[in-house]
Formats: C-alpha cells, structure tokens, sequence
DNA sequence: TTGTACGCGTTATCAG
DNA sequence: CTGATAACGCGTACAA
C-alpha cells in the first residue's frame, strides 16, 4: 500500500515510482511509466497525503473558517468556495466557529498544523475585538511562515479581503425604498458587533437620510443576530410601536425571516401593513410569501476571488469591493 | 517553529519535547515539562498535523462525503456530524459528492491518502448501481487497512450503517393522512434511482393500503430529485390532473417546496384545494406558509450514532434504526 | 533516464 | 524520568 511497494511490484526505484506517480518531471521512460501505473492500480495505491505534505513542506489543502454550515447564507458560502477551490485542484479543510471568537482563534491554531496553503476566514469580523489581537498574531505568524491568508467580508485586519459591498447596498437599498415612499423603517441591527452588519445599518441610514428621511436612533435596535433574536425581539414590541413604522429592514435575511414569522404570528399583514426587507439573497427566499426584498450577494464571484488571493502571487494586492445589487420584491410594494 | 525548536529552546531533548506536547505519557518531570510549555508558547509552536499522522500512522480525522453543502437536509446532517466529531475530539473533513456517483469513487480515492480513522458517507445511496462495485472495493480495501466505514441511510454495501425508518416514517404519516381524510394522493418521488427515497415511496403507498386506500401507478411520479425537479413537473401538470388529487407528498421537503411553489405560482391553494406534505423537517420550513406537513428525521441523533460507530470497538455492530416522526402541520388539515 | 541517499517533523523503542 | 536512534511514507538533490 505504499510506495515502495508498487515500486517493488514495478520492478523500479521507489523515486522512480514517486516521479511517475506525483510526477511534475516528465523525465520518466514510457515503459517504467506504465509498469508503475499498473502495479499501482493493482494495488489500489493511494499516495498517503500526509506523508506527501511532510515531504513537500506544503500541502495542496486551503484551510476555511466559517461561522456555521446550518446557516443558508454560510452554507452557500461555503460552498461556492469548495467549488471555487476544486476548480483549481485544492482541498477544502472546513471549519466551524459557531460565531465564538475564542474558538476561532483554537481553530486557527489548529489548522496551521494543517500546514494548508492559505487560511480563509468567511466569519463576519468584530467592531471591537478581546480576542482579536491574538488571533491577528496568530495569523500573522501563520503567513511568515509561507501561508496566506484571507478574509472575507471583514477588514478588521491586515490581511488580505475580500469584500462587498454592505454600506453601498444598503444605501441603494434604502434609496430605492424611499422612492417607492417609505418613511418610518424600523431597522434590526446585530447585538454582536459585526462589522459589516453595521456597515449595512450605516448604509440604510445614509440612504434614507440622502432621500431627506431621518431615522431616529429609537427606531435602530440590536436584537441578537439571528432569526431567533428578530423574532423575540418583535414579539416584544407592542402594536403601536409597530403601527408607528412602515417597513421592517433588517441586516440579513435570516433575521428578517425571524421578523417576518413574528408579524405573521401577531397578524400583521406583510406587506399591506408593513414592508420587510433583507439583505443576502439566500435561496430560502424562493419559498417564502410574499417575495422578500433584499440585497443581492454574488457569493461565486466572492469565492473565486478569495481562492484566487489565496493562490496567487502575493504582489498583486488590490483591495477590489464586488458590488451588491438591490432586490426589490414583494415585500415592499409602493407606498 | 518546529519540535527540534521548541526542545533547544527548553534545553531538553526532542523527545521530552514530544512527550509533554501531546503526552499521553504523564512520566515527565514538572519542571521539564513547564519548560517546554513556556519554549512553545514562545515560539507560537503548533505540532505539524502532517507529521504527527505520518509517524503515528493514524490521524484524528474524520472523512465525511455528502452529497451537498448548499442543500439545507445535507448542511444540517453535516452541521450535527461536526457537532458530534467535535464533542469526540475528532476533526472533520468534508467532501462533497454532488450527487455524482462516480465523483463519490473519486473522492474516496482522494481521501483514503488522508489516512482518516473512519469514512462516513451521507449521501444517499443508489439502487441500481454502475460504479457502486468499485466503490465498494474501494472502502473494502480501506477497511482492510484498519479504516472504517460508516453509512448513513444507505443500506446498499455491506458496511456499518445508520438507519433512520424512512418506510415507517411515510407508512404513519400515510396512515394519518388518511385519517385527515385524504383519498387521492400524488406522489412525488426521485427520478435517481435513491434507496431511501422509494422506501419513503413504498411506505406512503403501503400506508395508505392499510387504509384501505389504493393509490394507482399513475398518480406516483419520479421528477427530478430536487426543488427544481418538482417545480417544472407540476408545472407540466394540466388543472384536471391536479383537480383529481388532493394532497401532494413528496419525498423530501425540498422536493415538495418545489411543489408547492408551482401550486403556488398556478393559483391553486394550499391547502385549501390540495394538502401538501414533504419528508426531513428541514429548518426552512420554518419560514413557509402554510407550515408543511412532514416526516421528522432526529439529525442530532443520527449524527451522534454515526460518529460512535466511526469510532467505537468494531464487535459491537448492531444496526439499530433510529425511528423517525410525522409532524402534522397546516398544510394537511382535515378533510 | 534511473537509482542512492538523505531529509521532512513526529513518534516510539530501548537503553541509560 | 530522559535521551539517542530508528522508523513513518514520500520528495528530491546528486551521482551514475
């Protein structure tokens, strides 16, 4: 089962056997080639990656930490890199932080012992970070020693990103709506400090304040981010509260779903009553009534850009921002 | 950066080095010991996972294959496996099938070179199988080399399997259905020849028999496994056909959210005209009216037995199925 | 083109 | 309790 041993079966030199097999030198006769070949098929040889990585001093494996696979949005993500990075004949190792910053850090270290071509962290970043300096020294060892890393959609450290657009969508996003004649939204932010969740919150209210619509601070809240966290929190809120408003946006559509449920649960018409807006695009969206409003994220792009950081040569360091599209359905018709 | 490292900076020797940083040996002196702790905090040490699998002969990995990633049934399943490895100690890695048999063979190949303690398949298995005798070789010849192979709702290959009761699962739902008062059933099930699937196919037809209600050849379609599939069937359907039945079931809820959307798109009403039920109790479901009727599949528990089996004693093989429930909601009330 | 020999970072055996 | 030393499976100068 190792080497040696479709080497003995070939009647070749284990390096010989070792060329053919990995081989990126094509200095191999086409006889000894086929002898190896065969004695590795009848073997059912399979070259043990590990030994192969100590060999090399590098691995063909890019290590992802993501948030959560349950997740839609995380899950497509997810996703869309595994197949970015199959595409260029990488490994995908995945990792799960559970949204928990300590164990982040754990599972950085942990897959630098990987020893994988470039770490990726899909997680959305902290606005003020504890742990955060650790895991930046962390990561910056990782990349002394010859490792790459990116980062997507968080620019809370000096790494390579990815980003997209959050305040820029939203602030369409925004526009749009008070076009259509929404003026009093309540927005859901995140009680975690997501940074691009308030970029999202900040671009929304740009927007409305560019269409000369202000949204009070009292309009603002943070539930916890997720569909649970919305949909407590407007089961909180009484019925005035929310007569007083004309559109719900929330920073993802997970915790606008959370909303939505919540309304339907109080009988409050969507979107007669209340508009409701989201923000990903995630494909849930499809079975939900009415249409929900969003924001469009074009994950493939992002996970071909990020793969792509991850392997290419480090000079070419632009700092691009791929552009969200505004979604506008159902959800919030004309005013 | 390395063991040698961390061992010179320490003054001890590698092997003390060794014994204290992953130590199952506790014979080693506390002073030595802190030494070597201090030396690789130092230096920010973390072992070479490649190195550690390569002397050991065994890693602490792992392999799962699904299907999907994207697939809300298939991201929960893979969620609760991580869940399940992690309470364990184990690391996971993922590969994902897409569905395409002969992609499964490969990644088999592909994985068994990461020396993985147990291979757990969570795709679903096919009946009739082209490629399934080399997959069997396959995970045979791993098995043989000390791994093991554990397979979730396939009962296809002689392995180690966890079962859910997909039969019984749809022949009580069946049986409740009828009790709603349903009489003229379609049935939607996979056009990919998927083991699991028919049994949820025979056990809602058997079901249904047993109340003395025969459900003719006619009305069991095999669309496309997947939203999509459904959608454009239905779709094809003519208002006479539909008229005729009263209830949809599908054998997933994917499945039957395609359904459900084309029922949806064609102005026909849920559940008014016609029931609609599906099979897994997927999270999404949680977002769509009317709330589906379905068949739950405890994930968490199927998980959990999956990972004890890829990692207990190999004598204890009983093959358990872990029972499923009918979840009746609003889209199948009584007729 | 092929084979020999050494090194990769660890673990494990076996004397001390 | 500790330290040489031999593996582990593979890649790769270097020499042939």
């Amino acid at each position: 089962m190792t080497l040696s041993d479709v080497a003995r079966l070939a009647g070749v030199s284990q390096s010989t056997a070792s060329r053919v097999i990995n081989g990126s030198a094509k200095r191999v006769d086409n006889r000894s080639r086929t002898l190896v070949l065969d004695a590795a098929r009848e073997l059912g040889y399979t070259p043990n990656l590990a030994a192969q990585a100590v060999a090399r001093g590098a691995s063909r494996t890019i290590a992802l930490i993501t948030s959560s696979v349950a997740d839609a949005y995380f899950a497509a993500m997810t996703a869309a890199i595994m197949r970015a990075a199959e595409e260029v004949g990488l490994r995908v190792s995945l990792a799960v932080s559970d949204r928990r910053l300590d164990r982040e850090l754990e599972l950085v270290r942990e897959l630098r012992g990987q020893q994988p071509r470039a770490i990726i962290l899909a997680g959305t970043g902290y606005l003020d970070a504890p742990a955060d300096r650790a895991l930046e020294t962390e990561l910056a060892r990782y990349q002394e020693t010859g490792g790459r890393v990116v980062l997507i959609s968080r620019s809370d450290m000096p790494f390579e990103t990815v980003d997209f657009d959050n305040y820029d969508g939203a602030h369409r996003l925004a526009v749009e709506l008070a076009g259509r004649g929404y003026r009093t939204p309540l927005v859901l932010g995140s009680a975690a400090p997501l940074r691009s969740m308030q970029e999202r919150v900040d671009g929304f209210i740009a927007g409305f304040a560019s269409a000369g619509v202000d949204i009070p601070a009292e309009r603002v809240h943070h539930p916890e981010f997720s569909w649970q966290g919305a949909h407590s929190l407007l089961h909180g809120f009484d019925r005035d509260e929310l007569a007083a408003a004309d559109l719900v946006f929330a920073i993802s559509d997970d915790v606008a779903l959370g909303a939505l449920a919540s309304l339907r649960e109080r009988g409050i018409a969507v979107p007669q009553e209340l508009g409701v807006a989201g923000f990903d695009d995630i494909t849930t969206l499809r079975d939900v009534v009415p249409k929900l409003t969003t924001v469009h994220v074009p994950l493939d792009e992002v996970a071909r850009e990020a793969v792509h950081r991850a392997t290419a040569s480090p000079n070419e360091l632009r700092r691009n921002v791929i552009p969200t599209r505004p979604m506008l359905r159902e959800s919030t018709p004309q005013r």
